[in-house]
RNA sequence: GGCGAUGUAGCUCAGUCGGUUAGAGCAACGGCUUCAUAAGCCGUGUGUCGGUGGUUCGAGUCCACUCAUCGCUACCA
C-alpha cells in the first residue's frame, strides 16, 4: 500500500499589509517541511491564497479611494513576490475572492443548513450613520463602561483590562468618520457549534491532530462548557461574498477564508487535471495545515467542525508555532525589527534567515528569537565557515582531474554521515529542525577536521602525490554534497549550485547513501557571501525610516534626513468632526509636574501619579502608561493634563483628571511636554 | 483572574525510561595552520540546572508549593 499524498497548506495572509519576516515563520517552517517530503519522494503539494474579505480590506479601499478588487489585486502580486524571493515553492497561490471559493462557501453552507447547524437571531451592533456602516469592534473608541477610562476601543479596555460589547461603551465615537454611532439590530446567523461538541472532543482529544499544549488548551477553556454559536454573517456594506438564501447580509470573513484552502487546492486542480475530490474527500490524501498559535481556535475548533459537517476531509494534523520576537523582544516599527520581507531582500540573501529560523525552530509553540548578532555570527560560521568552505578549499585541486573513479577508504566517514541520514530524516519529518540543523553540523565539523588532518594543500606541492590529492578531494567534496543533500529543505539554492559544481543534480533524499565518483568538476564559484553585519544594522535602519519616520520625537537624536511622514497614524485615526473655539475652551488642559509615580502592582497598565498644579494644588491621576515609562521617567517631569475631566472612580482609586498623550498604546506612548519655561498651573490655550 | 507554556554556562539552546565527574553551537581566551570567503584545527567552562520543600539508595529529570517571564482569554482579520 502506497503513502498518503500530502495536501500542506500555510495560513492565508491578510490582504491588508505586507509580509514581515513574523509571517516568514510559518512560511519557511511549512517550505522546508514540504521540500523535505518531495525529496524524499513523496507526492506532496503546497497550498495557499491571500485572505481577501472584510471590514479592514472595505475601509482601507474607501481611504485609498479605489475598489476592494484592485486593492486586493496589487497586494497578492506584492505578496507573491516576496514569498517568490524567499523562494517558498507553493504549488498555486490563489484567492479567497474567487469564483471558486464562492461556489463552495455556496455549498458548504447548504450542507450547514441541511444538518440544522444554522440559526438566527437578533444582534445589537453600534451602525455609524456617517459612513453608513455597521462597525467592527475596532473601530468604536468610547469610555470604558467599568473603568471610565476614555478612549477605548470597543471589545476590551486597555487600562483595567475589562471586556464588555461596544454597545456598552460610554460616549462612543466611530473612528472612521467621528460621528456618534447609534445602536441599530440587525439579524445575524449563527452556527449552532455545540450540536458537534462530542465530535470535537473526541477529535481534539484523540492525541492525534494536535500537539499536546494545545489539546489541553481547548479542553481547559472550551469543551469545558457548552461552546457559544458563532457569528458569521455580517450585514451590508461588507466585502465579501453575499449569502445566497439571506439577502444583504455576508459571509464574516473568517468563514470564507479557510475555504480558501480548497478553493485554492480547486484552482490548482484545474490547472493540473486532477480531481478536487482526491485530496479533500479521499482516504488517500493527508491534510496538514500549518498556523500561527494566534488563529488555534479557528482551525481546531470552527474549521473541523465545518469540515465534518460538509464531507471534507479532516486535517491529518494542525501544526501550531509561536511568534517571532527580535532581540528578545516584540517586533516594533519604531525600533525597526519590524522588517518587511522585501526590505530585507534588498539587503540580505533569504537562504541566511531560512537557515536561521530552521536552526532555532522545534516541533513545540515556543516562540523563536531572531537574536541579530547571533543572526550574523551561526549563518557565517555555520553555512560560510563550515559547510561551503569544505567545496571551496578542495573544489580547486581537482578541477581538472575530476572525481577519483572509485570511492576510496575514508575512515568510514561517509558510511557514518549516510547513517546519520535516518535522524536527520526524523527530525525533519518531526518538525524538529533544530536538531536536524545540529546533526548536519556535526557532519561539517567531522569534514573539516578531515580536511586538516589530511592537508591537500601539502599534497598538491608534491608530484608523486597526486592520485592520494584527488582521492582526498573526492572524500571531502562527497561529504560537502552529503551536507547539501541534507540541507537541501533549508537551502534549494545551495543544492543547485552543489549539483552544478560535480555535475549530477541532487534530486532525492537517497543522493546522501551513495558516493558521487568519475564525475568532472566545475570551475569553482563562490556558493554564499559572508554575511555583513553592516547591512543587518542596514536593514533594520531603513525599516525604522519606511514605517515610522517621525521616530524622530526625542530631541537628542540628530536628524539630518528630512523626516518622511507616512499617512498611517492619520488613517488608523481620522480627523474628529469640527468643533468649534467654544468646544475647545470647555477642555481646560493644564501644566502640570509630577511630583510621585507609583506602582499599582496589581494593575497590567496603570500607574498612580501625583501630579501638582503648583502650590499645595496636588491631584491624583491614573494613566495607562505602564508599559511604556520607567517610573523614574516619570518623576518630576512636566505634563499636559486634561484638569477639569469630571473624576472617574477606577478599580485602583478615584482618576482626577487625564493625562494627555500620542500614540497607538502599549509600549507605544509618548506623553506631551512643553518647552523650558512653562511652569505648573499654566492653562494651554 | 483563568488557562497554556517557559526558566539549564555571557548568548541561543540540547539533555530520550530518574542513574556514573550536566552537554552543544556561538561569543571569549591561548596555541597551531595557511588550501579556503580574515575561513580551519587543537585546547580552555568554579553553571547554587529560577527558589523552597518532598518522594527515592539516587532528581536538571517525578510531586507540591513559590517566584519570574511570555502567550492566549471566542461575534478581533
Amino acid at each position: 500500500m502506497t503513502q498518503p499524498k500530502l495536501l500542506v497548506t500555510a495560513a492565508l495572509p491578510y490582504a491588508n499589509g505586507q509580509i514581515h519576516l513574523g509571517h516568514l515563520v510559518e512560511y519557511i517552517q511549512t517550505d522546508i517541511w514540504v521540500r523535505y517530503q518531495r525529496l524524499n519522494g513523496r507526492r506532496c503539494i503546497y497550498i495557499c491564497a491571500d485572505d481577501t474579505h472584510g471590514t479592514a480590506i472595505m475601509i482601507r479601499a474607501r481611504q485609498e479611494g479605489r475598489s476592494e478588487v484592485e486593492l486586493i489585486a496589487d497586494m497578492q502580486k506584492s505578496h507573491e513576490r516576496d514569498f517568490a524571493g524567499f523562494d517558498i515553492s507553493f504549488d498555486h497561490y490563489g484567492s479567497t475572492n474567487s469564483e471558486e471559493n464562492r461556489l463552495l462557501c455556496n455549498a458548504i453552507w447548504q450542507s450547514l443548513r441541511d444538518a440544522n447547524l444554522i440559526v438566527e437571531d437578533d444582534v445589537e451592533q453600534l451602525f455609524d450613520p456617517e459612513a453608513g456602516t455597521f462597525l467592527a469592534d475596532r473601530f468604536v473608541k468610547g469610555t470604558c463602561p467599568s473603568c471610565k477610562a476614555p478612549d477605548q476601543y470597543g471589545d476590551n479596555c486597555s487600562k483595567c483590562g475589562a471586556t464588555y460589547s461596544p454597545t456598552e461603551l460610554i460616549d462612543p465615537v466611530s473612528t472612521l468618520s467621528g460621528a456618534t454611532p447609534v445602536v441599530k439590530t440587525a439579524k445575524h446567523l449563527f452556527v449552532r457549534l455545540e450540536n458537534l461538541h462530542s465530535f470535537l472532543e473526541n477529535w481534539t482529544q484523540s492525541g492525534e491532530h494536535l500537539q499536546s499544549e494545545i489539546a489541553n488548551y481547548l479542553k481547559g477553556h472550551f469543551l469545558g462548557k457548552p461552546l457559544r454559536d458563532w457569528d458569521i454573517s455580517r450585514p451590508a456594506p461588507y466585502f465579501g461574498f453575499e449569502i445566497p438564501d439571506s439577502p444583504g447580509n455576508y459571509w464574516y470573513v473568517w468563514f470564507d477564508a479557510p475555504i480558501g484552502y480548497i478553493a485554492s487546492t480547486w484552482q490548482w486542480c484545474k490547472k493540473n487535471n486532477e480531481n478536487l475530490d482526491d485530496w479533500w474527500k479521499s482516504d488517500s490524501t493527508e491534510i496538514h495545515h500549518f498556523i500561527g498559535k494566534d488563529i488555534t481556535y479557528f482551525h481546531t475548533l470552527f474549521w473541523p467542525g465545518v469540515l465534518h459537517s460538509a464531507g471534507f476531509s479532516l486535517p491529518q494534523f494542525v501544526h501550531i508555532h509561536g511568534f517571532l520576537t527580535v532581540d528578545g523582544e516584540k517586533m516594533a516599527k519604531r525600533k525597526g525589527t519590524q522588517v518587511q520581507a522585501a526590505t530585507y531582500l534588498k539587503h540580505l540573501d533569504p537562504a541566511y534567515l531560512r537557515y536561521y529560523y530552521a536552526s532555532k525552530l522545534g516541533p513545540r509553540l515556543d516562540d523563536i528569537d531572531l537574536n541579530l548578532t547571533e543572526f550574523a555570527n551561526k549563518v557565517n560560521s555555520d553555512l560560510v565557515g563550515k559547510v561551503v568552505n569544505l567545496a571551496s578549499r578542495t573544489a580547486r585541486f581537482i578541477e581538472s582531474m575530476g572525481l577519483a573513479p572509485e570511492y576510496p577508504h575514508d575512515g568510514g566517514l561517509f558510511a557514518s554521515a549516510a547513517s546519520a541520514g535516518e535522524k536527520i530524516a526524523q527530525a525533519y519529518e518531526q518538525l524538529d529542525y533544530a536538531r536536524a540543523m545540529r546533526l548536519i553540523m556535526e557532519i561539517a565539523d567531522q569534514a573539516n577536521a578531515f580536511v586538516e588532518n589530511s592537508a591537500p594543500w601539502t599534497l598538491k606541492k608534491d608530484p608523486t602525490q597526486q592520485v592520494r590529492l584527488q582521492e582526498v578531494c573526492t572524500i571531502v567534496l562527497n561529504l560537502f554534497r552529503q551536507l547539501c543533500v541534507y540541507l537541501a529543505p533549508v537551502l534549494p539554492r545551495l543544492a543547485d549550485q552543489c549539483g552544478q559544481l560535480l555535475q549530477s543534480p541532487i534530486q532525492h533524499w537517497n543522493d546522501s547513501q551513495s558516493p558521487l565518483v568519475g564525475t568532472p568538476v566545475s570551475k569553482f564559484e563562490h556558493l554564499l557571501q559572508r554575511l555583513q553585519p553592516e547591512k543587518v544594522q542596514a536593514m533594520i535602519e531603513e525599516s525604522k525610516v519606511e514605517t515610522t519616520p517621525q521616530a524622530e520625537t526625542s530631541p537628542s537624536t540628530e536628524a539630518v534626513v528630512a523626516p518622511q511622514d507616512s499617512g498611517d497614524a492619520l488613517a488608523a485615526e481620522p480627523l474628529a468632526p469640527t468643533c468649534t473655539i467654544e468646544d475647545f475652551t470647555k477642555v481646560d488642559l493644564r501644566v502640570a509636574r509630577i511630583i510621585k509615580a507609583e506602582e499599582v502592582p496589581e494593575a497590567k497598565k496603570l500607574v498612580k501619579l501625583t501630579v501638582s498644579l503648583g502650590g499645595d494644588n496636588t491631584r491624583t491621576v491614573f494613566a495607562g502608561i505602564k508599559a511604556a515609562y520607567t517610573l523614574e521617567q516619570l518623576q518630576g517631569r512636566l505634563v499636559v493634563i486634561v484638569a477639569n475631566l469630571q473624576p472617574r472612580q477606577m478599580k485602583f482609586g478615584l482618576s482626577e483628571g487625564m493625562v494627555t498623550a500620542a500614540g497607538p498604546g502599549g509600549t507605544e506612548v509618548f506623553l506631551l511636554g512643553v518647552d523650558s519655561g512653562a511652569v505648573p498651573g499654566q492653562r494651554v490655550h
